[in-house]
RNA sequence: UGGGGGUUCGUCUAACGGUAGGACAACUGACUCUGGAUCAGUAUGUAGGGGUUCGAAUCCUCUACCCCCAGCCA
């Protein structure tokens, strides 16, 4: 498992003091995914926060799915999340749970709360116990219901069981507070009647638990000790801690940290589904997606998402972190991870004309100049190659170093060459570049020591591999594209041109036999994966983000 | 005008009564066969007011602003 937390938090922080005073003796913490979406990059803070913080501790960490609404789960989203985790690089061993593997045990302890007079069957409407609920300011007011004989409740309770009433005729809540301040201790809703297949269960049950009478006494069951999750939940700890400390059993200690949020980006399930299910981005892989799956196919790499994460840290303060960070961790991995190749996304002829005709060289060239053990390769040279149309400009501004009437650029690993002149078609649009080169620069030197100011990729014309290449900008043009003025949603803010698909793009031969995911720098573009799509005769690239690029920078203010 | 949290460079995040530091972003410059990478440097911050103290981001106090909670969701 990868090393991550040496960072310290007020996390870190408190587990150590749990430890110093005796509370725990051990660290045990859980990831409780809800199997009803696909897992996002906020999921990961989560991941390796419950993972990172018991490693850092020598303790284990749980996996346990927290399916208690069988309406909304599914059996398709467990596998896809555990395939995440491990991509993301850690493990659980032999360590999966459900909360559906407990109910039985719930239920009994729910007995348990009504012997003691802590619960009650309440027969009130849905509507009936939002109004008894009061308001945040208002006190609740308790229900008829409420003072039901011990006997009564067993027998209510068991019945719901039964599968004697409808959905929502009855709900065993807790008898707590009415008029408290925090209303989640209103006398809480315990169970709910769902006459509802659950995935894991079946038919088995036709009354559910609610969450807050899961998750503890899920964690306390697993030996929990310490229960980490978001923010939201804070609100809830008086009544996680309710539960355990009534029904006398094993105490976990509940600490929440805020949530991620990146800017120019959505983490809301809600919301990447509804883009999925109205085709706004070709699935939850799609690369444009903040989920796991997404960014994997984008070619992202779990060490970056992990140093990013890392990078962000643990803190309570609600935060936007800027997608920079995740760009340059992405950028900061794949320079020493990413082989280096050359590939022309929008090709523009090259004639040498002095070069001789029929001659073809195999230059090497450096596949990692990052990396010595990545070798060497050869790439072969000949008279027409393909250029870049931006490495070229008929009249440069000033400081364009690349090629132009009359000036010399070197090919990269190849030769010096001197633009001659050019050829249009009628419509003025440039055909072909036509060039001389000097033989005595092969390799890219020159023996007179002159220098040349640029330098710039190329693909022999012959040689080249024909290639569908994919660039993906942010999916929102907006840094917080969820706060829209009156009658707009977050999709007023989708970025058009977050997907731009070219075709025809030329790549060196080296690439013919590249698997799916395999990642490269295309040489002075960006770092590149191929996709999913891709076959032997049909080269498919995603963009996983661009190399940064001073030129632009320069140019945007001349 | 109930309850619970929060507020430190543009953005994240450290500092636990003793020089406000790091990262990303930005800007200089150096170097470079990727206008990449690397290196060096610059600028920018304790929400506000009182108080305690030799000394306060840190302790006390008042104020302001932000977030969460009124699902039979998690």
């Amino acid at each position: 498992m990868p090393e991550i937390y040496e960072n310290t938090n007020f996390i870190k922080e408190a587990i150590e003091e749990d430890l110093k005073s005796g509370r725990f003796t051990t660290v045990h913490t859980r990831f409780p995914p809800e199997p009803n979406g696909y897992l996002h990059i906020g999921h990961a803070k989560a991941i390796c926060i419950d993972f990172g913080m018991a490693q850092a501790f020598g303790g284990k960490t749980n996996l346990r799915y927290d399916d208690t609404n069988p309406v909304k789960e599914d059996t398709e989203y467990v596998d896809a999340i555990k395939e995440d985790i491990r991509w993301l690089g850690f493990d659980w061993d032999n360590r999966e749970y459900y909360a559906s593997d407990y109910f039985e045990q719930l239920y009994q302890w729910a007995e348990q709360l009504i012997l003691q007079g802590d619960a009650y069957v309440d027969d009130l409407s849905p509507e009936e116990i939002r109004q008894y609920r009061g308001t945040l300011t208002e006190p609740g007011k308790n229900s008829p219901y409420r003072d039901r004989s011990v006997d009564e409740n067993l027998d209510l309770f068991r019945r719901m069981r039964n599968g004697e009433f409808p959905d929502g005729a009855r709900v065993l809540r807790a008898k707590i507070d009415m008029t408290s301040g925090n209303i989640n201790m209103r006398d809480p809703v315990m169970y709910r009647i769902l006459h509802a297949s659950h995935h894991r269960t079946g038919d088995k049950w036709c009354i559910y638990p609610m969450y807050d009478f899961a998750h503890g006494q899920s964690d306390s069951i697993e030996g929990i000790t310490h229960s980490l999750c978001d923010l939201a939940y804070e609100a809830h700890r008086p009544l996680y801690d309710w539960f355990v400390e009534k029904l006398g059993i094993f105490h976990p200690r509940q600490l929440e940290f805020s949530r991620l949020n990146i800017s120019y980006t959505i983490l809301s399930k809600r919301f990447l589904k509804l883009m999925v299910d109205n085709k706004l981005v070709n699935g939850w892989d799609d690369p444009r997606m903040p989920t796991l799956c997404g960014m994997r196919r984008r070619g992202f790499t779990s060490e970056a998402i992990r140093d990013f994460i890392d990078k962000v840290g643990v803190a309570k303060n609600e935060s936007v972190v800027d997608i920079s960070l995740l760009e340059h961790c992405v950028r900061d991995n794949l320079n020493v991870s990413a082989n280096r190749v050359m590939a022309v996304l929008n090709p523009l002829k090259l004639i040498i004309d002095n070069y001789p005709e029929d001659q073809v060289e195999q230059l090497e060239a450096i596949n990692n100049p990052e990396d010595d053990s990545a070798g060497k390769r050869l790439v072969p040279f000949s008279k027409v190659l393909f250029i870049e149309k931006d490495d070229f400009m008929e009249n440069p501004p000033k400081k364009y170093f690349r090629l132009s009437p009359g000036n010399e650029v070197r090919l990269r690993y190849g030769y010096y060459v001197k633009c001659t002149h050019i050829v249009k078609d009628d419509n003025g649009e440039i055909l072909e570049v036509h060039c001389t080169y000097d033989p005595e620069t092969r390799g890219g030197y020159s023996p007179d020591g002159r220098k040349v100011k640029g330098t710039i990729h190329w693909v022999s014309a012959q040689h080249a591999l024909e290639a569908e290449i994919r660039l993906y900008d942010r999916l929102f043009n907006t840094p917080d594209p969820d706060n829209t003025e009156e009658g707009k949603t977050f999709l007023d803010n989708l970025n058009p041109d977050s997907l731009t698909i070219l075709n025809s793009c030329k790549v060196e031969p080296s690439l013919k036999n590249s698997l799916s995911g395999d990642r490269f720098q295309f040489e002075r573009q960006g770092y590149f994966c191929t996709d999913l799509d891709s076959t032997q005769n049909s080269l498919v690239f995603n963009r996983t983000v661009s190399l940064k690029d001073s030129w632009a920078k320069i140019s945007q203010f001349s």
